[in-house]
Formats: structure tokens, sequence, C-alpha cells
DNA sequence: TCTGTACATGTACGAATGTACTACATGCGG
DNA sequence: CCGCATGTAGTACATTCGTACATGTACAGA
């Protein structure tokens, strides 16, 4: 459906492109004229329906967030029916380090936290919604380690050409997750 | 020792005050005008002395990265002299938790590199001279795993208004740092 | 003392940007 | 069919920025 005379989708379609900007040009060089172009919509669209460039990246940034929100209920579910816990979770977040595009919004989330205190919430769904479900299979201390660490792999993933393997994943992981029977 | 008539303190204080300034404005805010105020040089010394805008920041974070370099050191003769490599290595990280400014120039170091390649290496200075330093007393899989996960604390801390304490820390760089002996 | 070279600094300018605004189109209730 | 609210779209403008540049100044060597 075209978004011409659809307002939810027109505003739809300029955040779905702000979200893909980001990890490409950065939040810091995004533009109205950018988000429009790539859009596909007037220049006055991306100011009618975002009060500023903030409010827009913003937008944009809770998508992101949402977005990530759904990937975690992914995980959750293939841990559950997962008998090997440590292992599944290495392979899952392996799957994530190649996804540079993912990591670097994360990334420009993360910065963008740091200078705006609005979005530190954003930037914890992640890391505490990953916390919360390994708590389900073992003590907080060692959940909150195990998703430190992965949040680690990605910072590692982002700067290295080559992301940590599999077996290393699973390696630490599994000593992490474990930490509660000693 | 003024600056004016010497050129090396000259262009030290500019670096000096891009340095201050990347993590309470954020590289992508730094003008060349916001640098000439905090250095209190005219606008004309940042562009004699810099080529570009992009030299200017370069510059900064390569200081930015020296100084890591020093702390690295630092951190390698404590836990030389140290019998308790996890503890003390968790204490340094503790430490270093509580200095926001110095994280947060760090992630804009990493959120920079994301789209300017010839910033990968310096991104990798810290992440890779632990992992080295570490290296002494485990294998090398163990030592980044430790080192990733001390990234990833510096990312919580970022994130969450309390670092992680401590004994959290020391638990599970005790653990990583001891795979070696499974 | 003279002079050339390196350093210093204020200004100017084109380009880009956020945002306001005006004019126009469209669909709906009367 | 008629106005009216809502959405659309192009344009204009003040501001800020990177950078170039012209002019001025101090100092070392002849």
């Amino acid at each position: 459906m075209s978004s011409r005379r659809n307002p939810e989708e027109r505003r739809r379609r300029i955040i779905q492109a702000a979200y893909e900007l980001i990890p490409e040009v950065g939040v810091a060089k995004l533009t109205h004229r950018l988000v429009a172009a790539r859009a596909e919509v007037p220049l006055g669209a991306t100011t009618y329906y975002f009060s500023s460039l903030d409010d827009l990246v913003e937008a944009a940034l809770t998508a992101a967030a949402e977005a990530t929100s759904e990937a975690l209920r992914a995980w959750a579910e293939a841990l559950e029916a997962s008998t090997d816990v440590p292992g599944t979770l290495a392979t899952l977040t392996s799957d994530y380090l190649h996804d540079r595009a993912q990591m670097t919004t994360w990334n420009e989330l993360y910065a963008a936290a740091g200078h705006r205190p609005e979005l530190r919430s954003l930037a914890r769904i992640w890391s505490d919604g990953l916390t919360g479900i390994l708590a389900t299979y073992t003590d907080h201390q060692a959940a909150q380690a195990a998703s430190v660490f992965t949040d680690g792999a990605f910072l590692h993933a982002l700067t290295h050409d080559q992301p940590l393997d599999v077996g290393s994943l699973a390696r630490a992981l599994t000593v992490l997750l474990n930490m509660d029977a000693a």
C-alpha cells in the first residue's frame, strides 16, 4: 500500500528509513534530507511527523530497541527448547556477531545514550532482558555475568575482523553459567 | 610556559582540548570553534595545525589510545606484583568503571571506528593489549574471554546507574581465568 | 640592521542544515 | 455540492560549519 494519504504508513516509512541509515552513516550524520530521500517522501513530511530531528532519531532508536526485544523473545524460546543452554546461547550469540548492521546500530545507541540520558533506558533493554532470561537457568549474578560477556563479544566483533568463534563463546558461557554450582 | 610562539605546546593544547571535549559533547559535535575556545587559541590555529577536522579528531583519539596504553602498563605491573590475579584484575576494572569520562571516550572511539576503518586499530588497543597481558597467566582463549568480559563490564557501567560490584567481577573473572585448568 | 621564513589570527564565503511557512490537494460530514 | 480539517510538498531563511586566505608578527641568520 502506498504511503500517500496514509499517515501511519508514512510515519513508519520515515522511521524505517532512519533505522536503516543509522548503521550506514551514524546517528550523528542523520539529517532530515537524508531520511526523506531514503523514505522517498518530501522533506516537509519529516518535519510534519516529528517535532524535531531528535524526536525522529529517538523514534528510530526505539524501533531498534523493539526489534531487539523480539529477537530476545526468540532467544528465550530457543533456550527453553534446548538441553544445552550454554551451547545454544553460544550459537545464538555467534549468529548475532555476524550481523554488523545490528551491532553498529546498538553501538550507536550506546554512544547516543552517553549524551542523552532519556535514551539510557532503551540502551538497557538488551542487557537487562538477556539477564532476566538467563536467570531462569542459574543465579542472578551468573546470569548477569553471561549477559555482560555477550555484550563484550559484540564489542569485540565490532572492532575485529573476525568475531569470536562458537567454541570460545561456548567455553566461556559454560563456566559463567555454571558459576552457581560452585 | 605559554603556548604562543611555541608550536609543539600549541598543538598539544589543541589536542588536549579536543580530548577533554569528546566525552562532554561527543565526537560528532566537535567543531573547530569549540576546540579553539576550550584551548584558548584563535580559530585559525586549529586549522593551521591540522589539515582537517577529521585529522584533529584522529589526533585526539590517538591521544586517548595512548593514555589507555599507559593505563595498561600500570595494570600489567599490578598484576605481576599480585598473588591473586583475578582479584586484582577485578579491583583494577572496578576502579575504571567509575571513570565515566574515560569509558565514554572509549565508546565514542568504538562508534567512530564503526564508520572510519582507519580508526579500527586504535579501537583494538585496549582489548588486544589486555588479552596479551592476561595470556601470561592462562591460555589465550581464557585471556581473551576475560578481556571480552571486562569490555562488557564497561558497556554495562555506561548504561546502568550502578556499575558491577567488585565481588561480581572477581567471581566471573576467576572462573574465566581458571578455564585453562579444566 | 635587513630580510626571509615560520607562525599567528581575524575574516570571509560557500555549503549544509533544522525548521518555519505558504500554498495546495484530498476526502469527509453536512 | 460545499467547506473544512487533515495531510502534502515545495521553498525560504537564519544559523552554523569547515576551510581558505590575506594580513600581520616575531625571530634567526646574513
